[in-house]
RNA sequence: GCCGAUGUAGCUCAGUGGUAGAGCACUUCCUUGGUAAGGAAGAGGUCACGGGUUCAAGUCCCGUCAUUGGCUCCA
């Protein structure tokens, strides 16, 4: 039989019968990858473990441990969520279902039907039971015509959209069991290997994601290989139901929410405002060191200030409308942007190159109008406060100056415990350049000087096109917090754009004048949403140097009230902060209610102590740490506190 | 803005058409204690708001507002 040469990922190349298909290559590196083979890649494209390959090619084998397999996994279970709602509402009309970061969706036109989640652990079963019947996948090849006269039958004029897009010849349909859906291909072997369904949500998405067209209804799910990695999900959704940033607000009475105030409008408590002046504090500083000096704008702006930037043009209809003075005809918007006030300090005297860079910083707060169903706890509100600044500079300090201000990111996510981060580049769309403001020069300048800094300073980075602001290219640190999840923190953004249109200039060292570059930049983004990612990342265990209360002292009863105000003093002389709970409780319930308010360190006096001004230390969460002096105590979590860490 | 769900005490929630409930928190009293809830009593609600159906509405219907899960959007 002719051979053919298989090249594995690791570059060995061993020959195989012609025809060999993946799962046969698993097979022949060990029983177990052939068991837990889901997909494979035959010269990069993915395909099914059974598709025969007919000439030399390189491989590269999945199993659920790789996204690529997770993938699969998932728009597999996609087809049969697709049958298993066909068998609940027959006469619906299919369209997509892809698999997302965690599970999949199926969205369908149910016509006059409606699932709702009463409906979900029916769906859940009846998924589970076409599962277990191991029907395989076959991938077969249908003619444009047929394809369009099967879905002409059924009246699904989705399918037959898609399909009109598509190329005759390349054109694949996937059986499983009875079940026939239009697919371009990438499946489990057979249905049997999803053992584990949840039917997550169910919601309203518009076909092709176009609110001109119609709502179909989404489901949503994730499926897994083992019972016990659902369980495991299910955990992991529980874990992060408890550190909902909303919740622990609440709890830790952070922040509100007044409708009167009105939606959208955050309400920072007295504990939550004193968080934020903490991390406001640690950036001033850190800003200082780094070269910048503080500006103060007003949190309104003439209309023109806005038309000249631009943004009215392009934000103005579906912004806060203008604010109308009394007696003569002018229009004031409340600012969305800092950044046209800080280029009129810069024009309000002339610079010279010497001047440069300028670093102008400022917590600025800002309003916009977002859309009311976009709005969300901290982390998306219409009111809230950017640590931003505008560094002005000469064309040749702009990847320098780039490269600076990746550092100052990198040091504040450090200092808050963010150390899984990846740098997302966003550059413009150029099929479509209607979007975007500037010319094709200094926005080809732009998007190398990104480029140059993240790639000097090692950054990993993931580059998206056509997601940069309409004024120049960007770079948005994605952090993951601790569950995993992942959120869009700091951003850097290079702005050829401003300058030109407030006429920004400064005299060269060639007595010539030049045209200076602005790069925006927050490494918090804004505090709102900060705050809100920080509580969830630490689940409310906020670094030492963050707490409120970073100890609290519990006398055993109330003989010890004034000694413990005693010691709390000599505390309070180290800087440290802290409260004496002197309520008439036992010494039980004082600890378990500062445990509940995660306190770091509850400091214990009964009798022993208060002879000898020591301290009975408990760590929160973790318990008994034995009896220290007030020195040793101060000593010892001073050095937690300058080292920022917990 | 669109589709769906939800809205009862400060918080978490129960209450399927017949006079508003529980736990925690709060107030007062008793208790003075050694590492996650000591005991008793009390106070607290136009059941989001506005209409409607009914002898009777927290409960059923309609509308509004807010919250929430998605979609769209995001300077």
């Amino acid at each position: 039989m002719e051979q053919i040469k298989i090249t594995f990922p690791d570059g060995k190349v061993k020959e195989y019968p012609k025809g060999v298909t993946p799962f046969e290559i698993a097979k022949s590196v060990s029983e177990g990858l052939a068991r837990e083979v889901i997909t494979a890649k035959v010269n990069g494209k993915t395909v099914e473990t059974v598709t025969p390959i007919n000439s030399d090619a390189s491989i590269q084998l999945y199993t659920w441990e790789s996204e690529e397999g997770k993938q699969v996994f998932w728009h597999s279970s996609a087809h049969i969520l697709a049958q298993t709602l066909e068998f609940f509402y027959p006469g619906i009309k299919l369209t997509i279902g892809p698999a997302i970061e965690n599970g999949f969706y199926y969205d369908v036109d149910l016509g006059e039907k409606n699932i709702s989640e009463s409906d979900f652990k029916k769906i859940e079963e009846k998924f589970l039971e076409f599962a277990r019947q191991k029907a395989e996948f076959k991938i077969k090849s249908v003619s444009k015509s047929d394809a369009l006269n099967l879905y002409n039958e059924q009246q699904n004029e989705f399918k037959i959209e898609l399909i009109e897009n598509l190329t005759d010849g390349e054109i694949t349909f996937c059986d499983h069991s009875n079940f026939t859906d239009l697919c371009r291909g990438g499946h489990l072997p057979n249905t049997g290997f999803v053992k584990a369904v949840k039917i997550t949500n169910v919601a309203g998405a518009y076909w092709r994601g176009n609110e001109k067209n119609k709502q179909l209804t989404r489901v949503y799910g994730i499926s897994f290989p083992k019972q016990k990695m659902l369980e495991e999900y299910l955990l992991l959704l529980e874990e992060a139901k408890k550190r909902d940033h909303r919740k622990l607000g609440k709890e830790l009475e952070l922040f509100t929410f007044s409708q009167k105030v009105g939606q959208g409008l955050p309400l920072w408590l007295p504990k939550g405002a004193a968080l934020r002046e903490r991390l406001e504090n640690f950036m001033r500083n850190a800003q200082k060191k780094a070269g910048y000096v503080s500006v103060v704008t007003p949190h309104i702006g003439s209309k023109e200030l806005y038309v000249t930037s631009g943004h009215y043009e392009k934000y103005g209809a579906d912004s806060f409308q203008p604010i109308h003075t009394p007696d003569e005809n002018e229009e004031f918007l409340l600012k969305p942007m800092n950044c046209p006030h800080h280029c009129e300090i810069f024009n309000s005297s002339p610079k010279s190159y010497k001047d440069l860079p300028l670093r102008l910083a400022e917590f600025g707060t800002v309003y916009r109008y977002e859309q009311s169903g976009e709005l969300h706890g901290l982390t998306r509100v219409r009111g809230f406060t950017q640590d931003d600044a505008h560094i002005f500079c000469r064309n040749d300090q702009v990847e320098d100056e780039f490269k600076k201000v990746i550092d100052l990111v990198l040091y504040v996510f450090s200092a808050l415990g963010f150390n899984d981060y990846t740098a997302q580049i966003s550059l413009r769309d150029k099929e479509n350049r209607e979007k975007y403001i500037g010319t094709d020069e200094n926005w080809e300048k732009a998007e190398q000087a990104i480029i140059n800094a993240a790639h000097d300073k090692g950054l990993k980075t993931e580059v998206e096109f056509g997601e940069a602001a309409f004024y120049g290219p960007k770079l948005d640190f994605m952090v993951k917090d601790a569950l995993g999840r992942k959120w869009q923190l700091g951003t850097i953004q290079v702005d050829y754009n401003l300058p030109e249109r407030f006429n920004l200039e400064y005299t060269g060292s060639d007595n010539q004048k030049h045209r200076p570059v602005m790069i925006h930049r927050a490494p918090f983004g804004s505090m709102e949403r900060f705050v809100a990612v920080l509580i969830e990342h630490c689940g409310g265990n906020f670094p030492l140097w963050l707490s409120n209360e970073q100890a609290v002292l519990l006398p055993i009863s109330e003989k010890f009230n004034e000694k413990a105000q005693e010691l709390l003093n000599l505390l309070n002389n180290y800087d440290i902060r802290g409260l004496v709970d002197n309520r008439n409780e036992k010494i039980g319930k004082k600890i378990r209610d500062a445990e509940l308010k995660k306190v770091p360190y509850m400091l214990i006096v009964g009798e022993k102590e208060a002879e000898t001004n020591t301290l009975a230390v408990r760590k929160h969460g973790k318990g008994d740490m034995g009896v220290l002096t007030v020195e040793e105590f101060a000593t010892m979590i001073k050095k937690e506190i300058k080292e920022h860490t917990n």
